[in-house]
RNA sequence: GCCGCGUUGGUCAAGAGGUUAAGACGCCUCCCUUUCACGGAGGAAUCACGGGUUCGAGUCCCGUACGUGGUACCA
């Protein structure tokens, strides 16, 4: 009786991959994994004049960046394939031609010039946008409204033609979403929505279904954009399949920007990403930043998605995966929208950075150097610094600037901070300090601490006043972690120089 | 316009008739630290509005307002 688990993402590949859309991936992978179910994605680009080139590929980088890998799609094969909708194409005719001949749908010649002359005509102040449908359609040109020979000749002398559904006149049409729970619409409200286009592709609402019911999807999880669309979806369900036969539907509340729905302009606006990795259109070659180049976390990225709209009610808030996995409710997402807020999405990724060991990302940031020109001779040196800076990265970013000067002296040295207090005691303490470190015993941590204070303690300055200028010689400015730690790490005589050299600045 | 969905601090939110209405982000103050962070302790700030139902309503019902989605041979 149970049906296996089934679950399917299905973008169409005409652009980036944003926020929302990673959202709608993660909780179907969610629920799939802790049911033992499948998750599969299916491309759907019916629409051949929006084709995108690269936009499928790069949905795979991303879910792959992401870790949410399919269980089936084109690129991972399956036995419910072909998984783009274009490959299927010849499936849905006999579908559609099923509802005609079952009177649930007709064929329509209208051409859009002709659509749009309706439109036009009939709008009012009162009704901005006329339907196709019980009110207009016997005024258009159909198999409903024409006489039967006329069809049929249109028909065989391959007359351009659409298929669109014949919606009910005065018909309740209702289901129990799993979020929202009963929804009911009345079907005068909606319109003939067309089914196979002219070209004999299918439009979404024939291809969601059909598709569906052969790849056997159990539960069906979509935006929230798509409910006013679900009572189509609902009767092809129970025109073609029986009711009973349909997934359980679930519409994903909308994630909100700053001011309304959340768009792609909304991260150019205030500085944010909103897709998951870095997307250029290569029409425009305008270029999208992506979660991923400003420095997000995986981990972070999919913990933070996770809460926009959902939360276990527990208070905890920092949740990997396969946590994510267990806990995940779909009865517990929100039915509200949720506006999407950059500063809590760095604070998770500031969390997962001090969670995560330094060893985790440390190839990543090596990546990041790289590109800095900045090369990494020892990774146990390397990841020791790693552990020294984590705290203070928000994003990975972060970590050239937060440890560039264990691995070159600084260009440039916080003079400002210094200057106002400085004078010939103090350049005499650095001095002596530098033989003094020139001939320690052993260059460890304590010794050259201990050296510091006795030194300051004999020249009768106290260390505080002495360890800025320090720290201002050694890193630059006024960050960073303990500066004898600092001094320990980049050893004798790359302290000594850095010192020497920021005492001829100081004293000019 | 019509239809759908929604509405707890600035943001994310807990809450399923009786609570001093959790918690987190951000902001502010203080402590720790003779750097910046981390960490710790506090603080300001909320049930959209109006009617009901009830001994009692953030919680149930009805309106209104506002927001948001749809209203394509786009998904």
């Amino acid at each position: 009786m149970n049906k296996k688990v089934r679950v399917r993402f299905a973008p169409s590949p005409t652009g980036g991959l944003h926020l929302g859309g990673v959202r709608t991936v993660l909780y179907n992978y969610l629920f799939a994994k802790q049911n033992g179910g499948d998750f599969i994605v299916r491309i759907e680009d019916t629409d051949q004049t929006r084709f995108v080139p690269g936009a499928e590929e790069y949905i795979f980088n991303c879910l792959a960046w992401c870790g949410l890998q399919p269980d089936e799609s084109p690129l991972h094969g399956g036995e419910y394939g072909p998984y783009r909708q274009s490959e299927r194409k010849p499936l849905y005719r006999k579908y559609a031609e099923q509802l005609v001949n079952e009177g649930f749908a007709y064929y329509a010649f209208d051409t859009p010039a002709e659509l749009e002359e309706m439109r036009n005509s009939l709008k009012t102040a009162e009704n901005p946008s006329p339907q196709y449908d019980a009110t207009t359609r016997m005024g258009m040109k159909n198999s409903l409204s024409m006489p039967a020979e006329e069809v049929t000749a249109k028909l065989a002398n391959g007359d351009n033609h659409v298929v669109r559904i014949k919606m009910p006149s005065n018909e309740k049409i209702s289901f129990t979403d799993l979020i929202h729970g009963e929804v009911e619409f009345d079907s005068s409200v909606v319109d003939d929505k067309v089914l196979l286009k002219a070209d004999g592709m299918p439009t979404y609402h024939l291809a969601v279904v059909v598709d569906d019911y052969l790849m056997k999807i159990t539960h069906a999880f979509r935006g929230e954009e798509w409910l006013s669309s679900a009572p189509v979806h609902v009767l092809l369900w129970k025109y073609l399949f029986g009711i009973e036969q349909m997934p359980q539907w679930a519409h994903l509340p909308l994630i909100l920007g700053p001011s309304g729905k959340l768009s792609k302009r909304d991260g150019a606006k205030y500085g944010f990403p909103v897709f998951a990795m870095n997307w250029t259109d290569p029409k425009t070659n305008e270029l999208v930043e992506g979660f991923k180049e400003r420095g997000f976390l995986p981990e972070a990225f999919i913990n933070m998605l996770a809460f926009l709209g959902w939360n276990d009610g527990s208070g905890q808030e920092l949740f990997s995966i396969e946590e994510l996995v267990s806990k995940f409710s779909i009865g517990r997402v929100h039915k509200a929208g949720a506006k999407f807020d950059f500063e809590k999405a760095k604070w998770y990724n500031h969390e997962w950075i001090k969670k995560l060991p330094a060893s985790h990302i440390a190839e990543n940031i090596k990546e990041l150097f790289a590109a800095k020109n900045i090369a990494v001779t020892s990774d146990e040196y390397f990841i020791k610094v790693l552990d020294l800076v984590k705290d203070r990265c928000t994003l990975l970013t972060d970590f050239y600037e937060q440890s560039v000067y264990f691995f070159q002296s600084p260009q440039q040295l916080d003079t400002a901070a210094v200057l106002p207090k400085w004078n010939a005691e103090k350049s005499a303490f650095f001095e002596s300090y530098c033989e003094l470190l020139h001939n320690i015993s052993s260059w460890e941590l304590s010794f050259i601490e201990n050296e510091f204070k006795q030194l300051a303690a004999a020249k009768n300055i106290k260390p505080g006043e002495l360890q800025l200028p320090m720290r201002i010689m050694l890193v630059g400015g006024k960050f960073g972690p303990a500066v004898f730690e600092i001094a320990s790490m980049i050893g004798k005589e790359e302290t000594i120089s850095r010192i020497k050299k920021a005492l001829t600045i100081f004293n000019q």
